[in-house]
DNA sequence: ACCTATTATTGACGAATCGTCACTGACGGA
DNA sequence: TCCGTCAGTGACGATTCGTCAATAATAGGT
């Protein structure tokens, strides 16, 4: 009258077996080159195994944006540890950011495609959740070196926006940058000279320069902050950009000057 | 010898109507809900005629979006009429940005989904073309006022900065916002108490004072200036969100304060 | 009027892929 | 040894895409 165990254990590692093949996949054949049939072949479960995990390929999917946000949190974590000024933690995390989009590509652009209605509608609500918890978590990283730095007086809060508005402007500006650059930018005539890296910090060093959040970009010099947190904090990923053959080009220009300072 | 006539204006109508249909239906039932064999049951033509304007499901909905993409210039270009200064007028495309966002919902999250590799890929070259057109054609609206305010001396360049990432910055942040807020915010707690017209105004402010662009927001009344643009060239546009039973909601904190002028 | 060359249109069909479900098999007690 | 339960299986039905051989339509030539 006892049936056969179910080890929660290694259900969460085929779960996670399942998601690495199926990134694999895509690496090797695009979002379009995975299926469902395909997935099966490429694993020793059958495609009612994999159902029983995933209720869709949509949700499949979402799952693999889930494991890319678990990442992204961590390196926002690690981008919060920096010994410097909160401004500068703060342009840890959207280093942080940066590198994950350069690093997994496929994973950041499968969160531009789980926004999409087609992909979210029909992703278990479990996942939803999931998402939601995870976004959460993360605006948390960011919220917390909001905080202090309003406490420290780095910064004053403006006096229509909040703290969580804050931590959303930062947010909105490095993904709207990294979403609109992050593919093939040859292709595109119309942004062609403009290059990830360096639009991403002249963005944010704008908006912090917009809040007054000292010190001031014409204050510091960026390009090194930047090269020091590659060699303090993101050794790991630094080493990974480079045996991907990425150069981040932050060589260029780099940073954004404040040269009204009214 | 002389076969039928191919009349290039009503075949450019009949890809319209396609187009306007298979709008319809994905507003009736969300894009997941569009395929091909109901379009071809909603019109007066056959799959195969369908198949002679778009090459695959794809390349209609990259074809949806490309009017969009039109709509949204002219817009634009609109807003670049406003008799204000350079500032004012970079407001105004931002407000047109945030209006094609609400009014036209379904165009703008296509957006996102065109931007996904599983779509791109699978666009005929001709519509990729098309789409470049209208990128370049769309950032010229927003280049013409860059160049204007920079001759007029309302804002310097920051040194390593050029025209063309100043655009750039200004339109990654609206995107930025508009995509990650244009979901209903309602469902993802962590973005509660955001609401899209504050925060995108509340971004682009923080990115004009960072640039130094004059007058700053603190000089002027952000709020008063979205309801002249409202009442003076967006007039169309208000009514159709009337009509739409949408609140643009700028009431609560609606731009952001410079409170620190150093 | 009729024929013909050319092109537009059609919709039935093959191919691909999704997700299900009735069956199989494995396991641990009785 | 038998039985009850549940995980696992993969063939199958259903859906939807995109094609293509057949058909219809047209206008000039005779």
């Amino acid at each position: 009258m006892s049936p056969r165990i179910l080890d929660e254990e290694s259900l969460h590692a085929r779960e996670l077996e399942l998601l690495d093949t199926a990134l694999s996949i895509i690496e090797k054949e695009g979002v379009a080159g995975l299926n469902m049939d395909k997935l099966t072949s490429c694993v020793p479960y059958s495609k009612g195994t994999i159902y029983n995990h995933f209720n869709s390929k949509e949700d499949l999917l979402t799952g693999i944006c889930c494991q890319g946000m678990r990442i992204l949190t961590d390196l926002f974590s690690k981008a919060g540890t920096f010994a410097g000024s909160t401004r500068e933690r703060i342009m840890a995390q959207n280093l942080a950011y940066l590198l994950y989009a350069l690093l997994y590509p496929n994973r950041f652009l499968l969160v531009i495609s789980v926004m999409s209605p087609t992909l979210f509608e029909r992703t278990s609500e479990r996942r939803r959740e999931e998402i939601q918890t995870l976004e959460t978590e993360l605006l948390g990283t960011v919220l917390t070196i909001v905080d202090e730095s309003i406490a420290n007086g780095d910064f004053t809060l403006p006096v229509h926006m909040n703290r969580k508005q804050v931590a959303f402007a930062n947010w909105s500006t490095s993904f709207g940058t990294i979403a609109l650059l992050s593919n093939d930018t040859e292709s595109c005539e119309c942004r062609r000279g403009l290059s990830i890296g360096c639009e991403l910090f002249n963005s944010i060093n704008l908006i912090l320069d917009g809040l007054g959040w000292k010190p001031l970009s014409s204050e510091i010099d960026s390009a090194a902050l930047i090269q020091q947190l590659l060699s303090e904090i993101f050794i790991k990923e630094r080493l990974m950009l480079e045996s991907k053959g990425i150069n981040l080009d932050l060589s260029a220009p780099a940073v954004a000057e404040k040269n009204h300072s009214k």
